[in-house]
DNA sequence: TAGATTGTTAATCGATTAACAATC
DNA sequence: TAGATTGTTAATCGATTAACAATC
């Protein structure tokens, strides 16, 4: 893979933002554009966008921008996203049915295959294509259906027992809703974490020390 | 308030997650630590923890660490927990219902008091303790109400016309699950935006380049 | 060719870590 | 007092921005 050595986070947590922007702009038949006018429209630095280019590759030419659909693809692929990675939600309360219902994980690299559920009055009904099943069957579907990815939309008191299972079912991968610190427990995981509460506090925080 | 001038946005973001750990651990009973000690458990360094506390004040004391409890209040004043900031939320789909339902807001610093929907079939339940408005009683609601803060959850392409409305009602805090660009358009604004499909594809580049 | 804009190096800025004197 | 641990300054590290030569 070309020279993606050791790209900061940083730079790697900005690739998404670049892609939303360039699939507008690709939507709006814009086919090409500078660093400056992409810096502009995304409101950073066009020293920002070339440099975080090209840690990838130089994907510009001189004199002429980007192309903006070539570009797009280019980071699509750096993304991964046309990976089909094998999915499972765990918990289907509300958090994780809008998860399930919302995202489309094939644009993202995933699929979302199987559901595990504790409520007994959930199991066997199901969330939109997906049949929501009981936990019992977990290691034997993950075994089935290769998985390498869980969703984790449960408590936090909750999380301890079944992530032991998941872990020894050899997945690694967490996408993970609650507050429980994965990356802690077991630290050869790719853990990426959605904490809501802090996000919320963070505007608290901001709307209390607003300077203007 | 103390010398909180210009805390920078890395600080920021972490005090939640101080705020977590302390509390915590003021549940298990603990009511002392040390930088060090709670800069193993949270998998930082203690340079890390006593400078961004020392932006705030010296919560310390030398030879004995920091209290716990002391401490975790200190940080519900910084991160201004006791607020009671006013909030609605547009879009009672998947998403908005499980934020409303999940999320405890009074002790995040806000007020759940609103919600607004088009969807004529929504209009008039209950979400929860809160009942699904018309979005045409919007302007008289918010000022009746002093509302602050805006909840959207909602697609991307239906944000410009109610966002319009919303910032003309004075509202100029955001939480925003939706893909537009809020501060882009109204700059005096203070959003915090959850950008779900951006984590995402994040995880997918991160499985797909893991070092080991 | 002239104009535009990249790719890339160098300069700056900010954030993290290390060190240690102050002090409980 | 001796030991521990903070608060804070200084050193390091990394990320962002500026500048400009290369080149389309």
């Amino acid at each position: 893979m070309s020279k993606n050595d050791s790209i900061s986070m940083s730079v790697i947590r900005r690739l998404p933002r670049y892609y939303r922007f360039l699939s507008e702009l690709d939507e709006q038949r814009v086919d090409r554009i500078s660093s400056t006018k992409l810096a502009e429209i995304m409101n950073v630095t066009a020293s920002q966008v070339r440099q975080d280019l090209n840690c990838f590759g130089g994907f510009g030419q001189q004199g002429y921008g980007y192309s903006v659909g070539q570009l797009r693809l280019e980071i699509q692929r750096i993304l991964g996203l046309n990976n089909n990675y094998q999915a499972i939600l765990i918990g289907a309360g509300n958090f994780g049915s809008a998860v399930a219902l919302h995202l489309n994980f094939s644009k993202l690299g995933f699929s979302l295959v199987g559901c595990f559920e504790t409520d007994k009055n959930k199991i066997g009904t199901q969330l939109g294509e997906l049949l929501i099943r009981d936990e019992a069957e977990l290691e034997s579907f993950c075994a089935e259906h290769r998985v390498d990815t869980a969703i984790l939309c449960i408590p936090k008191q909750n999380v301890e027992p079944i992530l032991e299972r998941l872990y020894q079912a050899g997945i690694k991968n967490y996408w993970n809703f609650s507050h429980y610190d994965i990356a802690g427990k077991y630290s050869d995981t790719v853990v990426e974490n959605v904490h809501l509460s802090d996000n919320l506090m963070t505007l608290c925080y901001r709307m209390n020390n607003r300077s203007n």
